[in-house]
DNA sequence: TTAATATTCCT
DNA sequence: GGAATATTA
């Protein structure tokens, strides 16, 4: 009898999954395998929100297969280690694994090489996987990657995509595989309320309901931070629940404006994952340095914890970030405020906020967060590096009402309209009824900073 | 063919 | 301002 490994990282999910596919294909059993990894707990990946949705996804991923006549084996410890430990158990020949585009995932793939290698077994590594388009399945004349997203999305929109995987019927697991508990996900703690659910199979009933209704109106109400009317789709991209070949291929499908907006979307994240798989430093170092002295020290820390905490006195970015604590999950346009405010008026490193977001954000991966993150702090690929958000006008365009900001910024919910965006503008009297700060640094004052260090005007 | 230059465009 | 491509020599 021969048996393969299918290691599964960020491709929780049992259709479209090209390296469970070609095991069942290719041997009489399977051990699919999910590894604790102890290095990106010790990274803090971790985090309670993340891992709560791990475990919903680790619970799918298992009563998936075990439909199908297997089982999810999970150890934890050293992936490299454990890996080679279940191999050698079950005699496999092959393990299946997805490709990446981090650096860790790059190291993961050549130590797993190497180590499998040494016992006479070989890694098959697959792409279009974790992304619809490999990274550098297209680049420019004279560069290893895209670093300007509309010649990308052209020549990405152009290429044919692989047809996705059916589920498999049946996956046939050996008996004598040890595995451990998995993780359940009420006993994490400080998990935020409001956590979506995690798994496949809830990851394809949103996907329906988002085509079915949602995707139709997505250009025109992408930016409208109230109506709350993103697809939501991320943490299942992020985990890999869904496979964006799939999505990619069923939103197509659908004709109009919204479609193409969201594809469109989906294609942002392979972008900045063909970046990051290029340059993989990125994801710590500048792209483009900009010779940014960012603010340190104590003051620099107390600002930056009244941004992380809500409390920045701009009720916008106050808003987003408290959707975040009790989400881990913010809207894409507070994602922009949010970061526009830490880097350009706070002036504060966008490692800092890079950080603090991929520990929150229950879809936080690398590719995106950094990137995105680098984007704002304009040491990415923005191709206007020094634009300002200006807090005030964006909840002027984005929140006319006042709806978003008084949802999550319960002392101000007695302002009506508009008002609730400039608190500041009450009289003393009138302020002190709310208990909710001033402004950590003004507008003016932050531009004028954020001029001066990067030396524009 | 290739390199230099011009043009177009940038969520 | 600079990335990507089109045009030209």
């Amino acid at each position: 009898m021969t048996v393969a490994v299918v290691l599964f990282t960020s491709d929780l999910r049992l259709h479209d999954h090209p390296p469970l596919r070609a095991a069942l294909d290719n041997h009489d059993a399977v051990v699919p395998l999910f590894v604790r990894d102890e290095r990106i707990d010790a990274a803090g990946f971790a985090a309670p929100n993340r891992l709560a949705f791990l475990a919903d996804c680790l619970a799918d991923l298992d009563s998936g297969l075990r439909e199908r006549g297997g089982r999810l084996v999970l150890r934890s410890g050293d992936v490299v280690a454990r890996v080679r430990e279940v191999a050698r158990e079950v005699d496999a020949d092959e393990v299946h694994v997805a490709a990446d585009v981090s650096r860790y995932a790059h190291h993961r793939e050549d130590r797993l090489r190497g180590a499998l290698r040494e016992d006479g077994r070989r890694l098959r590594v697959h792409e279009a996987v974790v992304t619809a388009l490999p990274p550098g399945a297209v680049t420019p004349a004279g560069s290893d990657h895209f670093a300007v997203f509309t010649p990308y999305h052209r020549r990405w929109d152009q290429e044919r995509l692989r047809d996705p995987l059916p589920a498999p019927r049946t996956v046939r697991v050996p008996d004598d595989v040890a595995s451990e508990d998995l993780p359940r996900r009420e006993k994490v703690a400080d998990v935020s309320e409001g956590l979506a659910q995690g798994g496949e199979q809830a990851a394809r009933r949103s996907l329906a309901t988002w085509l079915r209704s949602g995707v139709h109106q997505y250009d025109e109400r992408h930016d409208d931070l109230p109506g709350d009317a993103t697809s939501r789709l991320s943490p299942h991209l992020h985990f890999g629940t869904l496979s964006p070949t799939e999505i990619v291929h069923r939103a197509r499908a659908v004709s109009g404006s919204g479609a193409e907006a969201f594809v469109r979307q989906v294609c942002w994240r392979e972008f900045h994952h063909q970046v990051l798989a290029a340059r993989p430093a990125a994801a710590h170092d500048d792209y483009r340095a900009k010779h940014d002295r960012w603010r340190s020290g104590g003051d620099a820390e107390d600002d930056f914890a009244a941004w992380r905490d809500g409390l920045t006195g701009y009720p916008i970015v106050d808003a987003a970030m408290r959707q975040l604590a009790h989400e881990g999950w913010m809207h894409n346009r507070g994602r922009l405020l949010a970061g526009s405010f830490l880097t350009k008026t706070l002036y504060l490193d966008w490692r800092w906020g890079a950080r603090h977001f991929l520990r929150m954000l229950v879809d936080g991966d690398v590719a995106n967060n950094q990137m995105n993150w680098q984007w704002m702090a304009g040491t990415g690929t923005d191709t206007r590096p020094n634009r300002v958000l200006n807090p005030v006008r964006q909840a002027l365009r984005y929140d006319p009402d006042g709806v978003y900001v008084r949802r999550w910024v319960p002392e101000l919910a007695d302002l009506e309209g508009a008002a609730v965006h400039e608190p500041w503008k009450l009289t003393g009297l009138e302020r002190a009824q709310y208990d909710y700060p001033d402004p950590v640094v003004s507008l003016s004052e932050g531009l004028d900073r954020f001029k001066q260090a990067r030396g524009v005007d």
